[in-house]
RNA sequence: UCCUCGAUAGCUCAAUCGGCAGAGCAUCCGGCUGUUAACCGGACGGUUGUUGGUUCAAGUCCAACUCGGGGAGCCA
């Protein structure tokens, strides 16, 4: 067995022999040659096997490898511009073979296969091209994450999940049993962020967060990724500015880092590579203003038949909305100052409006919707208290976070962005599902 | 929770007006020296989601249920 490599690093060993290891992804021949499609995790490589250059034994063996079969192959490793693979343009001419074992009948053929049977095959499914890349995306868009973050001073502090009640509300909740006394999984790290502001200046928590709603779409999960950073001595329109900055960075990554894989997704690169700040930014006023316009108009929604729906001044945007609005720019878009009414207790009102609130939503283009959520939070403490009880909310459960705005209280704003939804973005993706690597839905929590 | 669409071989689908349930792929056997979802020949493969109803006769019509897809609301 001559040294073992992996086949993404295929291009440094031209004219030498190496051994790969791996599984068998497809294969096709004509009588004495085959031609063995092997993925190794690392990507995917044409192994010729040619009956002069091995053994009749090992010429056999790979006669016998079925889908999924997996072997250890040696051989000469050729530049041959006809070789198909992740990446492409390199094959192993073999010359031998042995198999680790012979797979049983593999149900995921290179055929067309229905959501549902590759839902259920999830454990099978992500060993397909398409979901590797995803899952190799994501690695990446998780990696951008952190290192955007780390190397602009924030401090990774993450945040339980495990929490009593007091967010807004249960009924979106998953509710367990914590010896006895009810808890809820976390929907959000925001009040634990800012109490870690005060503490180490600029943080963020990442990691799963839990909705029990009932919502079966394209970009709703049970269980999903959120990234939350959370600065202090900031306000929205400084906000604005690291959203779009870390969110293009975000993008351009994976450009650099993931070409091959979004050429396997057949991404057009095109809606990705103008992805640079400044982002549009506009007033929930405008937006309103654009919708109805677009209402009266009977305007479609892009990629629905439906019209767009009129909306009345102080309701939140529906999802049409979302889409229309998004669809109006090729980059993300802004929307900011949404009604007070319709946003959270802790959001800070406009001094001058307190009817809007200093909120803001990024929207991405290509119908991905909402990906950030974000605020510029209520730093008085009356003010804040005065929130929490008009939302009736239990005042003994913020005692802590009312603290937060009773020893040194500042200007404070923060994020959350959806890691499913960017990938989706990323990868051109109609349903998050894929974005994960074993997702939880409505009703489905298997495999 | 509501609206909407669907369920036939391991998979993807077909089956005319209600009249013998059929193809491709996968798997197995055989053939082929450059295949790209190869191709050619053969074999194997069925409780038509479940229950009930109409009918001489139901994959097909009716009802309920189960499971799944898409959407609304809600959200990232």
């Amino acid at each position: 067995m001559a040294t073992v490599v992996t086949i993404e690093n295929l291009k440094d060993y031209v004219d030498q022999e190496v051994t790969l290891q791996g599984w068998l992804y497809n294969k096709t021949g004509k009588g004495k040659l085959q031609f063995l499609q092997v993925r190794d995790g690392t990507g995917i490589c044409q192994v010729v096997v040619f009956r002069g250059n091995v053994s009749e034994e090992d010429f056999d063996a790979g006669k016998q490898l079925t889908q999924e079969s997996c072997l250890r192959v040696t051989g000469r490793v050729k530049a041959e511009e006809r070789a198909p693979g992740i990446p492409g343009g390199f094959e192993l001419d073999a010359t031998s073979l042995a198999i680790v074992q012979i797979a049983e009948a593999y149900p995921i053929s290179p055929k067309d296969h229905g959501v549902e049977f590759l839902m259920e095959n999830r454990h099978l499914w992500l060993r397909s091209s398409r979901q590797w890349a995803v899952m190799r995306v994501r690695a990446t868009v998780v990696s951008a994450i952190r290192d955007w973050l780390d190397e602009h001073g924030f401090l990774n502090v993450d945040t339980p999940i495990i929490t009593p009640s007091a967010a807004e509300g249960t009924s979106t909740l998953f509710e367990i049993d914590y010896h006895g006394e009810p808890a809820y999984l976390a929907q959000t790290g925001q009040l634990y962020n800012e109490a870690n502001i005060f503490a180490f200046g600029k943080v963020y928590c990442f990691g799963p967060t839990f909705r029990a709603e009932k919502s079966k779409t394209r970009r709703h999960l049970q269980e999903f990724w959120m990234v939350e950073p959370e600065i202090a001595f900031c306000n929205l329109e400084q906000l604005m500015e690291v959203e779009e900055q870390f969110v293009s960075y975000i993008i351009q990554r994976c450009l650099t880092d993931r070409a091959a894989e979004l050429q396997v997704l057949e991404r057009d690169l095109s809606q990705l590579q103008n992805i640079a700040p400044p982002f549009p930014r506009i007033h929930y006023d405008v937006a309103v203003d654009m919708i109805n316009k677009a209402a009266a108009a009977g305007e479609l929604v892009p990629g629905y038949d439906d019209p767009v729906p009129a909306i009345e001044w102080g309701d939140d945007f529906g999802s049409p909305h979302e889409t229309y609005v998004a669809a109006q720019f090729n980059k993300p878009v802004f929307v900011h100052h949404y009604p007070t009414q319709v946003k959270a207790f802790y959001m800070e009102p406009d001094p001058d409006r307190p009817e809007v609130c200093r909120s803001v939503d990024l929207l991405a283009p290509e119908g991905y919707g909402e990906i950030i959520g974000g605020s510029e939070r209520m730093s008085d403490p009356q003010k804040l208290l005065e929130s929490i009880h008009r939302h009736e909310l239990p005042e003994e459960a913020y005692d802590w976070y009312m603290d937060l705005r009773k020893y040194g209280s500042v200007v404070h704003s923060g994020f959350g962005l959806g890691v499913e939804r960017t990938v989706a973005w990323v990868c051109g993706l109609g349903h998050v599902r894929e974005t994960i690597a074993f997702p939880r839905m409505l009703g489905i929590m298997r495999p």
